[in-house]
DNA sequence: CCCAAGGTATTTTTT
DNA sequence: ATACCTTGGG
């Protein structure tokens, strides 16, 4: 063997700190690195990964690296790649998903599933429970298939199946139960799997496989997690299962960064680690690269607040900076309008658009910042929304492709039996859906049943045929045809274009006929690589996949240096010259649904304080004092949050006042009540502290004299109303 | 089958 | 305020 120091390996631990050293060549032994936020994680990853080839002589077919999102698995794809010069080869680097995914097409017959298995998106998984709940007669009012799905998914998240819950007599759970296991069949029959399936599947795969088990087990014997305070109970599970006795994780994470608990991640998992791996090596990196002196001191103090944490201090060798600032707004328009002057400032002083980012908590206040934006001509982008593979349109196209693979995908059937309509009613198709149930068929099938048996009206059965013999036709005539030539006869045939344009007037049919076409180039562009996540797959079934595994980018590029609006939950991980952290208010940010639950309220903590961290050189907090939201008036108190960033690091723009003396162009606002003014002076509005209840603010005022009563909501006991006379509320 | 009216809910999101 | 979805009538 060569030996390793004959070989030039300082391009990789050159550039890093200690700890991060440590980290990347650190003995076989359990590593959990505790990263802060802006303390170079992913260069640890990607390093340690550099490390093990270059310098352990680790195979690359060894070495597993999960994480989370497409975007950050292609990161570390790229970056690894960059740093070794050299192709991936045969390293596994991709998402929860996607290697469970890969885990099941290599071996779909153990894991029991037909070769052409198609994924359900949640929408899909929606619609598919709605049926289920349908077929069950139950009444949808009382058994929502939204808090179906959520009890579903929650299940499968915790590796639960319907046989073994347990009956406790509980006629909620029976049912809940009952609509779990008649999806899980129904989706069985139809050959689909949703996303929480494709972990649980893969997790029994190899736990009910010994012999797979141990070939993965031997041949992963470095295993690597990105976010590791992101996983939920099912993936923890996935990946000691993997790791065995033998490969000791290498786990990155931030106990403080963890914002996901409410769809299931469990910050447990990070906190007890070096519980279950007694070994641990634990790592801290604190030296932060991004930000400045002073959003550090505010990040480090708010944090400071949550108990049981891991126990991190960031810190900078880059000196304070500036102050951060702070906008007591009077509406959320007069919010808006500071935020755009603030920009335009910047822009004049020549920064760039695309340096800034407008955060809030959620996606509702985006309005205001967009039409003010837009009044002053401001370029900018907003995050979320609806994803390319997740409009009607492209659905529908997709639907048709899945019927070409498998006849029997009833969610497929389903979607585009009457799409676009060929008079097809609800009468109809659920005579088939019924018939379907009670013969165990696929709707497919029942559908030919029914039509053989002449069980439909004349009209009826004559459409119906007619829809069998289309999508017979077309999977005939694109069987040996490229995938962009699939892709656009199946649009051509199914006829969805003339349908959208027809039943969608104006801009949103063109829009959907341009995203038509645009599915037609994604198939252009797609390439089928076999040492890819898609191995041992036909095209098509791979770009199926494809299409529901990487839902794409939401709403298109509009223009490269512009304004970036998002939440704060999609900030994570991002960066920002000035960020602007709005709608600092208590109600708003931390949510009202989390104020009284200390666990909730202390994941808020750390969304601010992966919002502050956004921030490099310059941090812009506001709130406002009053706010419309969902059609009323909402007076709230400054964010608790910010009482919790040292008054030495912030520059107030404008001082506090009351906001009915300054009388900024009033709003048309109807007042709850007639009440303005009384005996004591209380008025909406005004901030009040009481004895018992602490400070708050006035919401509403109502009778007069002794009978004069206000409801004021404070801060930490909640909205109340109180007789003035017996209150004694003190004005602040 | 289509359209209009009325009822309802409304943090955060990836795969 | 508003968007989305169900429901009822034409």
């Amino acid at each position: 063997m060569t030996t390793i120091s004959s070989m030039d390996v300082s391009h990789i631990l050159d550039q890093l700190n200690k700890p991060q050293r440590e980290a990347v060549s650190a003995q076989s032994q359990p590593i959990l690195v505790l990263a802060g936020a802006g303390s170079g994680k992913t260069r640890v990853l990607v390093h340690r990964i550099a490390w093990l080839i270059q310098v352990e002589n680790i195979s690359p077919f060894a070495i597993l690296s999960v994480t989370f999102t497409n975007k950050a698995a292609s990161e570390m794809r790229g970056r690894i790649e960059q740093l070794l010069g050299s192709p991936i080869g045969g390293m596994w680097v991709g998402t929860f998903h996607g290697l469970s995914h890969r885990l099941l097409r290599q071996h779909w017959q153990e894991a029991n599933l037909i070769q052409s298995f198609q994924i359900l998106d949640s929408d899909d998984q929606l619609r598919m429970i709605k049926r289920v709940t349908q077929s069950l007669q139950l009444d949808e009012k009382e058994w929502p298939s939204k808090d179906s799905r959520w009890y579903i998914n929650n299940c499968k998240d915790e590796g639960i199946r319907p046989q073994s819950i347990e009956d406790r007599g509980d006629s909620t759970t029976q049912q809940l139960r009952t609509i779990y296991a008649t999806y899980e069949s129904a989706c069985q029959r139809a050959g689909v799997i949703d996303f929480a399936e494709m972990l649980l599947r893969s997790l029994e795969l190899l736990r009910d496989n010994p012999n797979l088990l141990q070939h993965y087990q031997q041949r992963f014997r470095h295993v690597l997690i990105d976010e590791f305070q992101d996983t939920n109970t099912l993936q923890y599970a996935w990946i000691r299962l993997l790791c065995g006795d033998q490969s000791p994780p290498f786990a990155v994470g931030d106990d403080d960064q963890s914002i996901y608990g409410w769809r299931g991640a469990k910050i447990e998992n990070i906190q007890h680690f070096t519980h279950h791996f007694p070994q641990t090596n634990t790592i801290k990196l604190e030296q932060n690269y991004r930000s400045t002196g002073n959003i550090l001191k505010a990040a480090n103090a708010v944090i400071a607040n949550n108990e049981g944490r891991l126990g991190k201090n960031l810190w900078t060798d880059q000196g304070d900076g500036d102050l951060i600032h702070l906008y007591t707004a009077f509406n959320e328009l007069d919010e808006a309008r500071y935020i755009t002057s603030r920009i335009e400032q910047w822009v004049n002083e020549s920064g760039q658009y695309q340096e800034i980012a407008i955060l809030y908590r959620s996606n509702a206040q985006s309005r205001v910042f967009e039409s003010t934006l837009n009044e002053q001509a401001i370029p900018y982008r907003v995050y979320g929304g609806l994803r390319f593979f997740e409009r009607a349109e492209i659905k529908d196209a997709l639907s048709y492709l899945r019927l070409t693979v498998n006849r029997h995908d009833d969610p497929s059937f389903d979607r585009v039996i009457n799409q676009p309509t060929r008079g097809i009613g609800n009468k109809t198709v659920d005579i088939i859906r019924h018939y379907a149930r009670s013969n165990s068929l696929s709707l497919w099938d029942a559908s030919k049943a029914l039509v053989d048996a002449n069980s439909f009206t004349a009209r009826a059965g004559n459409a119906v045929f007619g829809f069998l013999t289309l999508i017979n036709h077309i999977a005939n005539t694109i069987i040996d045809l490229s995938l962009e030539d699939q892709v656009e006869k199946v649009i051509a045939a199914s006829k969805l274009k003339e349908h959208y344009l027809k039943k969608d007037k104006g801009d949103l049919g063109q829009a959907r006929v341009d995203n038509l076409n645009e599915l037609i180039s994604a198939a252009q562009g797609f390439h089928y690589r076999p040492d890819d996540e898609h191995a041992d797959m036909d095209f098509l079934t791979a770009f199926l996949s494809h299409a529901a595994l990487e839902a794409g980018e939401g709403q298109a590029k509009a223009g490269n240096n512009c304004v970036q609006l998002m939440t704060l939950h999609a900030a994570k991980g991002l960066e920002f010259p000035l960020v602007f952290l709005t709608g600092m208010e208590d109600g708003l940010f931390p949510s009202q649904r989390t104020i009284d639950e200390k666990s909730k309220l202390e994941e808020e903590r750390r969304l601010c304080y992966v919002g502050i961290t956004r921030a490099e050189k310059q941090l812009v907090i506001s709130y406002t004092e009053q706010r419309r939201l969902y059609g009323s008036i909402s007076y709230n108190l400054p964010s608790r949050f910010l009482d919790e960033i040292p008054s030495s690091v912030v520059h107030e723009i404008r001082p506090k006042t009351n906001v009915w003396q300054r009388n900024v162009q009033t709003p048309k606002t109807k007042l709850k009540s007639t009440g303005k003014i009384n005996e004591t002076g209380i008025k909406i509005g005004q901030q009040v502290s009481h004895g018992k209840f602490g400070e708050g603010v006035v919401t509403d005022v109502e009778g007069a004299g002794e009978h004069a009563r206000a409801q004021v909501n404070f801060k930490f006991s909640g909205s109340k109303w109180l007789v003035l006379n017996y209150a004694n509320l003190k004005k602040l």
